[in-house]
Parts: structure tokens; C-alpha cells; sequence
DNA sequence: CACTAATGTAACCAATTAGTTACTTCAAAG
DNA sequence: CTTTGAAGTAACTAATTGGTTACATTAGTG
């Protein structure tokens, strides 16, 4: 197989956004990434330096996405855990993707926070699911749970109440579900076989 | 001072409640739980067990709250990622305390889909203040976002919608975005002094 | 072709970490 | 008052982990 950086830092950033969707940042491990990508691990310090290099490049590389998914709404979760609100990877692109082109970058008008506020009830069910079965019993997976949420969705999108823009994001049957993995001891190295 | 095994269970407890809504699992430290309690590591396991134990316990005591805060958001963000939606801690409790004791604790109702929906409106701006400030522009933290989110929670809350329950969770103006930590090497074993 | 910088590999290391061991002190029951 | 088991302490350890070193190979360029 001939030499391909480019191939090499994708396959790397690829297992890096599945770790660190799996694991959190202090969770991944690099050896992990490394074999799970199949390459060397001083590639990966080559390709970016350090564990954080690799980490800020997986967020970057996926965090902008529009589609709402189990694998999104968990990488939005450990940036805001880790990050908090300070130094946001990609903010302009971010903004653009999210608000659209159409309007100023302004904001603070309605439109805004009701589009905020649709999101937040996209990724709420993706994000939380252990608080749908707190609060409703049901499985956030659940066809029950989820014709009941599309209903509360639409009924939102209905016209004569706050918000004029239509949806950004569109919310995906994917479940976050099976990506939890259960709390053992976190320390093993099942490198490769 | 005189032995006292319930408070040494309570400090510990409560040391370790900061230590994993500020780093999370794998982030946390058992040496450095042990030394912000001002207590022996030995003891934890004592007391615990092991680092699980810890986890758990420090979980069960804590993520019945009712008052909504940004500690309370991380504690379920750190048990959402890593406990997903099985083996709920306290479920019982829980349900009783989110849905009330008046209604069954049957559910599948449109009341119960609307309180979730009210939660998750709460919960959003504490969970992902940078998609806040994404999608429009402001810190979570602001006063102009806060106005703005209050509005639109008060303007959920008005009759001729979905829900006949009252809110059950209150929000607060703790901001969580103190609660980050910025991302160097997590690797330091600032103990005592 | 020769030279150089980018790619790639395997072995290594210093630091950290969860968990233990061996021991002392206390408090209360008989 | 003594026995017994829980509460507490300090020092240690086996294993892991991020990051490095020393070295080989390849691709392109003058």
C-alpha cells in the first residue's frame, strides 16, 4: 500500500471521533485510536501533536454537523464538559450552519431562540435518555416515545406562536442508546488481539 | 475529634460529587476526592469499595434533585454518557419526584411528554451554553439570553397547549459555565499542598 | 541518481493511578 | 478490663498511559 498522508490523518481522526464519542476526552485512550485506526500511534503525534491536538481536530471535524444524531449530541455534550461556552471550536461556520445564510448574523430576535429552543428539544431525547424514562416511563427508543415526541415537534412548528424560520436540524432515528458503554474498570488495553 | 463514620461517608460523598460534575469518570481522581474530603484514600474503599462504588453512590445521592442547576445538568450529562439509559440509579424515587405522587406513576399521557418537553427546555442552556451562543449569538449566562429564555418558558407554560401539570423543576441562575475546566494534561496529581 | 523531507515502525520511559498491605487507634459490648 | 471489629493512617505496588527516541523506508525534486 503506498504512502498517503491524507488517508493516514483520516482514518486516524475517524477512530479519534468514535473514541472520544465512546469515551470523553480523559476517557480515550491514544493506543486505543491508534489500533482501532490501524496506525501507528507516533502517526497520530505526528499528524497533531498531542492528545488535545487530536481531540479539538475530531470536534472540529464533526461538531459542525447539521443532522441530529446520537453520535452528535453526545460530541456536543463532552465539548460543553469540557469546554463550556469559552473558546468554541469553528464558531462562524457553527453560526452559518445553524442560522443560515439568509439572515444577519444578528440575532437576538425571536427567530433565534425559537429555533434554540426546537433544537433543544431535538437533541433533549438523544442527550438524556435516561430522564425520558424518568419522567414518561418509556424508552427514549421506543416507537411510543417517539411518535409522541414527533407529535410534540410538529405541534411546535405549528404556525401562530413565536417562530417564523423552518427547522435547521433534522432529528434522526439513530439512537445514542447502544453507544453507552457500561462502567467496568476503564482501565484495559485490549489493544489489538 | 472523636470517630465518626457518617461523616466521613458524608464528606467523602460530597468531595466526590465536584470531583465527578467537574471531570467525570474517567477524569476523576480517587487521591484527589480523598484529599479535597480530608480524608485517607484508604477510606473510600472502605466505605465504597472501589472507584464505581464511589460513582454510584455519589450519583444516587445527588440526581433525584428537583432544583435544576448546572451541577445538576452535568451530573445527568456524565450519567447520561456513561450509563446511557439502563440501570437507572433510584428509578422510583425518581418518577415520584419528577411526575408527583397525585397521578399514577403510569404516564404515556401528553402530561408527562409535556413535562419532559419542559425539562428539556430547562435543562438546554445549562447542558450546551456554546450551542446557545451558536445559535444566537449570546452567552447562556447573559442577561439578555436569560430574559429572552424566561419568556419563552413563561410562554410555554400558558394554557391552550399541550400540558395541564405545573412545572416541577425550577430553574436557577447558576450558570454552569464556571463549572469547566479548561483542557490541558489531566494527568497532574496536584494532592495536598 | 542523489538528497531531503515526509511517513512509518518498534521499543522504551517517566509519571500517574486504582487498589492493597500491614499496622495503629478507638469505642463499645460482655 | 479485655476482647473484637470497625475506623483510620502511611507506604507500597502492579499496571497503564501519554509521549519520546532511534531508526528504517519511501516519494518526489533538482
Amino acid at each position: 500500500m503506498p504512502r498517503n498522508p491524507e488517508r493516514t490523518r483520516r482514518k486516524i481522526l475517524d477512530a479519534a471521533v468514535d473514541e472520544f464519542v465512546a469515551r470523553g476526552y480523559a476517557g480515550a485512550r491514544v493506543d486505543r485510536i491508534a489500533a482501532s485506526a490501524g496506525v501507528n500511534k507516533r502517526m497520530i503525534y505526528h499528524h497533531f501533536g498531542n492528545k488535545l491536538g487530536v481531540f479539538e481536530a475530531a470536534l472540529s471535524d464533526q461538531v459542525s454537523g447539521v443532522d441530529m444524531s446520537g453520535k452528535l449530541a453526545r460530541l456536543w455534550m463532552h465539548e460543553a464538559l469540557e469546554r463550556g461556552d469559552e473558546n468554541i471550536l469553528r464558531l462562524a461556520e457553527r453560526r452559518q450552519a445553524a442560522v443560515g445564510d439568509g439572515r444577519t448574523a444578528d440575532s437576538r430576535d425571536d427567530a433565534s431562540i425559537s429555533a434554540l429552543a426546537r433544537t433543544a428539544l431535538e437533541v433533549f431525547p438523544l442527550a438524556f435518555p435516561q430522564i425520558v424514562r424518568v419522567v414518561t416511563g418509556l424508552r427514549a427508543g421506543s416507537a411510543e416515545f417517539q411518535t409522541a415526541w414527533t407529535r410534540l415537534l410538529e405541534d411546535w412548528d405549528r404556525p401562530p406562536r413565536y417562530r417564523t424560520a423552518k427547522p435547521r436540524l433534522r432529528i434522526d432515528t439513530e439512537r445514542m442508546a447502544g453507544a453507552a458503554r457500561p462502567l467496568t474498570h476503564v482501565h484495559r488495553m485490549d489493544q489489538t488481539p
